[in-house]
Parts: C-alpha cells; sequence; structure tokens
DNA sequence: TTCTTGTCACCTAGGTGTTAATAT
DNA sequence: ATATTAACACCTAGGTGACAAGAA
C-alpha cells in the first residue's frame, strides 16, 4: 500500500483548488509529491513511477469576478502522456520502504517539444497525479498472465496548470508553505503562520519587504 | 578499460605534492576524481566503486624549512579501508559507459567513528585511490572461479590527507582551479590564469578581495 | 482581454579556504 | 611546536513569485 506524505498540506491546497505553475524550462510541483510504501517483498526489484493524467475533457479560465474556475470550451488535443520513473529505479523493496519516496527531481513544462524528459502538460487543463510500482521479475520468472504493476490515483492531488497563478489564495499558501518563496512573506520572523503551516516546521526568518502592497497581507 | 578525466589537472596536482583535507563532517575531494569507461558489455549489470589504499606505512609532517614532506614517523595503525559504492550501482554497461562516472559525492573524513558512509582515512598519511568495477552475473550463471571484478590503480591521483593545507602552492593551485573557492582569487576578472587553468573553461569573475596580503599573488 | 515569456531580487542548500581558538 | 576544530565570508547552483513586456 502507499500513503501519501504531508497530505494535510495537499488537503489544504485543494480546498483552494490546486495550481501547478508550468514553465518552458521545466518546473518543480509544490507541494512536492511524496509517499511512503508499505507491504512490499524487501528483497525483488520494482520500478517507481508517476504520470498525469487529465480529469477531464475541458479547457478553463479563471473568472476573477466570481473567484472560481468556469469551463472555457473543449479540451484542447491531449498529446500521449510521458511518464517519469523515479530516478533511484530499479531497486529492491527494502530500499524503497525504508524511506520517503520523494520526486523532487520532477518537472512541469508547457513546451511541446521539450527533450529534457519533464511532463507534458497543457496550461488551463485540470490533471490528476498518478503513482505506480512496477514489479520487475527475474528473468528465471514467468509473469505473463499475471497482473506485474499497481497504480494509484490520489485525487487530493489534482491540480490546474497554469502559466501564472490565478487564485491569489494559492500564491499566498505557498508563499506560506514552500521554503523557496520564504523572500515574498510579509511578516515577523516570530509571528508567522505558525497555525497554518503546522505541520511544516516552519522556520520564517525572512525580513518583510516593504515594496509589496500591505493589502495582500496573508488572508487565507 | 577507465581512462582518468581532467588528467592534465590531476598531473599539475601531483607535481606540487597534493592534498586532500579531512574533516569531521567529511570533505570532498578536488579534483573530484572521475572517469571515462569503455568495453563493458553495454547489456550486463555492473557495480562501480572506490576505495583508497595506503601508499606506505609512514607518517609524514610537513617541513616549511624545506618546503617538502618528510618522514615523521611509522603509521598510526590503518583500519580496514572503507568502499565507496557509486550511487548509480548497479546499472547495466551502456549506461556506465554513455557519461562520464563521476564520484562527487564522496566524502573524506578523519573521524574514526564515522556514521555517514564517508571515507575514513588518517591525516598526515599518504593514500592512492583506486577504481573498481564489478560484474554483477544473472542468478542463473554460475561465476564460481571466474574474475568477476577488476580493479585500476591510479598513481597520479596519490594525496597526503590532511586537515589544514601545508604547502601554499597546493592552496593557490585550489584556489585556482576550484570554482567553488572563486571567492578567495585575488586577479582581474579579464586576466585570470588563463594558461594554468586551459583545461578547466575558466569563468573568473569574481573581483579581488582587498584583505589578502598581496605577496600571495599566484606564482605556480 | 487573456495568456505567456523572460528577467529579477530573494531565498535554500551546500562547497571553498581563512582565521582564531583549541587541543595534543 | 604541531595538529585540529569551529565559525565565517564568499562563492556555486538552483528553486521562488513578482513584474513588465510580449503574444494570441
Amino acid at each position: 500500500s502507499v500513503q501519501l506524505e504531508m497530505k494535510s498540506l495537499w488537503d489544504e491546497f485543494d480546498e483552494l483548488g490546486t495550481e501547478m505553475i508550468v514553465t518552458k524550462a521545466g518546473r518543480r510541483m509544490f507541494p512536492t509529491f511524496q509517499v511512503r510504501m508499505f507491504g512490499l517483498d524487501p528483497l525483488a526489484d520494482f520500478m517507481v513511477m508517476m504520470d498525469f493524467v487529465p480529469v477531464d475533457d475541458k479547457r478553463y479560465r479563471y473568472s476573477f469576478h466570481s473567484s472560481s474556475w468556469v469551463v472555457a470550451g473543449k479540451a484542447d488535443p491531449h498529446m500521449p502522456g510521458r511518464i517519469h520513473v523515479h530516478p533511484d529505479s530499479p531497486a529492491k523493496g527494502a530500499q524503497w520502504m525504508k524511506q520517503i519516496v520523494s520526486f523532487d527531481k520532477l518537472k512541469l513544462t508547457n513546451n511541446l517539444l521539450d527533450d529534457n524528459g519533464h511532463i507534458i502538460l497543457n496550461s488551463m487543463h485540470k490533471y490528476q497525479p498518478r503513482f505506480h510500482v512496477v514489479y520487475v521479475a527475474p528473468k528465471t520468472e514467468d509473469v505473463s498472465g499475471t497482473e506485474n504493476f499497481r497504480t494509484y490515483g490520489f485525487t487530493e492531488c489534482k491540480f490546474m496548470a497554469v502559466t501564472a497563478y490565478q487564485n491569489h489564495r494559492i500564491t499566498q499558501l505557498k508563499i506560506a508553505s514552500n521554503p523557496f518563496a520564504k523572500g515574498f512573506r510579509d511578516c515577523d520572523p516570530n509571528d508567522c503562520m505558525v497555525e497554518v503551516l503546522s505541520h511544516i516546521n516552519p522556520t520564517c526568518g525572512s525580513r518583510a519587504r516593504a515594496q509589496h502592497r500591505p493589502s495582500s497581507s496573508l488572508q487565507l
């Protein structure tokens, strides 16, 4: 079985409507997709991978008037989705289970001609991440006719691919929870979103940036 | 067969008497040990690893008077040396051959109780790096009695383990050639050791640091 | 209008030799 | 004397959203 790591953070994003940036060069996901794995044969070899499936056949746009996503037509054509194989693959079951499996090298792009092996997505379309475990049979073993892989879907990880954030609350939650965005936090180091980030161990040591408009202070 | 990468740089250090820093937390080697591999079976699995053997049974100290290393007694007891397995192991021959194999995760320590898996060395002792390729036989194959590994020694990579640099010329060559030490270069960005570093692609964009004593300017 | 792109200041994360203090 | 340690300024390398300019 598989357990999503940082589930409470994913849920918090999901309630607002998660957005993930896609860029030409490739952008990491935040939150990072991470899982704990259980019940594997410790001595057998497994490949571990992710892919992304369209949630529906629609194209969306963000209505700032209603602060919500609205359907904007039929989906653009979906190419067959790429698969991101975890770089530690293949490895023994014991190896996968002894630590959190993190897909922090995975990047999302909107470049249809990408040749960096990144995941290609259409902006303004909705996707859901999937997780796959593939059993690597020894050459001596006959696996024809037996199910040698398993797929896990995570609905709480669904997101809209965007080139720029649409929902301002998503932006603020990213800033509040992603350490690399610490430079955009406008709060005191000692009084900093502790309740919202209780699941992260928040070291908010940034000084406020005066250039921000004060009206954008955190209100989630 | 195996070819040492950056051999000209290694030779340059070797002529001065290479020194490598060892610390409690672990220190990377510079130059980094990197090789190109040839002639492997592309479809077979191999493990690739390094270890370090004492060059002799002596302890040294640096004589500043003669600017050279002199014997300071019998070697301290050598523990059985640890082996650093390249993190990409195991992998197919094709994988190893298609790019430079770099041991940039390898760290040297003088902490006899190290539990980070670093290579433990005695300071003021001389060592030589070795490179090993181990053939991983399929379970069906009988390899008893056959040589299933090969070892390569690199005399031009021998070095003295130290906790602080002794030979000032080594310090200067490290500063001149290691990008992470760029902050200690005291030269113009446009006129910067190009002849010494011709094998590195020197981007020497650092401003001079006034606090250095000018007498230490590069004279290799 | 709506969406995308490139540049930027500001971070995280970690690899350098220096230096002063400490150990042996 | 000689060798080691720990804190430090200064780098490399790369992940953030903001912003202005450009494209559709």
